[in-house]
DNA sequence: TAATAATTGAAAACCGTTTTCAATTATAAT
DNA sequence: ATTATAATTGAAAACGGTTTTCAATTATTA
């Protein structure tokens, strides 16, 4: 029970949602993650600890993180979608994923700003959101 | 038949592909389509010329025009992905996207190299690949 | 023109996700 | 503590997009 996640409990209860055990074993399974999660390696986790636990709890309960801010998605090879606590309350970042081991490293200086007017103005457009992922190897996978 | 569409022809001819009307029909829809389109809306357009064609058909003829890496695939607003005929063979490239008629601008100067050496001088990440894709709005969309 | 291997479409299977609904439970008010 | 209530849960079914299977058809080569 560490300060990340009191503090998860804590804004999930400012915005009315119940504590529930399900909930808990979800988030603590998040937060102990080293690499993001899928929803199905988030449900087997969560039912190693609560055998009746279902899917759909998962679901709702990374929907409503999600509304509350709390989690990053990211795509990971395979086509799967990957779930991650924010590290901080930061806005704009993006992630640097290890393709061997997961394991996710943020940034946030994506310095686009230049590129982003200079094609503003060959182009017209108006730009407005930019999606960004690297992938690469760790130090630890690139041996 | 443009020049585009018989190059895409060949191009199948020579991966041992077979020419078939269901084919040329749907490559016909990409040459044509001014934005991105989802599998059911090539199926759609596919099927006002030919009733009998399958979804089944569709997807096929994407998969084996990706081997052949003639297309690109895009994240459309909405969760959908769209495809689009590659408008030349050039490599790395990106994509700006209008979320509001989904008129794709392609552009190649992304400008991340310094970025990623910075980043992996930082993290000890070899760095492999990046995925960017921008948003906005068209000149004709902004009114 | 005939032979053959590729292609097709229907149907069923598949996978990840969402909805429905009755039973249960966390929380707020007593 | 106890109760009341609205939120939450899990099973099952529904769902949407995609893939597989298979027998019938068809583009290509000889």
């Amino acid at each position: 029970m560490n300060l990340k996640i009191t503090g998860v409990y804590k804004t999930l209860r400012q915005s009315g949602w119940k504590i529930t055990p399900q909930r808990k074993l979800i988030i603590e399974a998040l937060s102990l993650a080293p690499a993001p999660l899928t929803p199905l390696q988030l449900f087997k986790t969560a039912q190693t600890y609560n055998p009746g636990i279902g899917m759909v709890t998962v679901y709702r309960t990374l929907e409503i993180l999600d509304s509350a801010g709390l989690i990053c998605h990211l795509n990971l090879p395979g086509g799967h979608t990957g779930y991650l606590l924010k590290q901080c309350q930061a806005g704009h970042h993006h992630h640097l994923l290890c393709s061997s081991c997961g394991l996710v490293v943020d940034f946030d200086n994506c310095n686009l700003a230049d590129m982003e007017s200079d094609l503003a103005t060959h182009t017209g457009f108006v730009i407005r959101s930019h999606m960004l992922e690297l992938n690469g190897l760790c130090p630890a996978c690139q041996r």
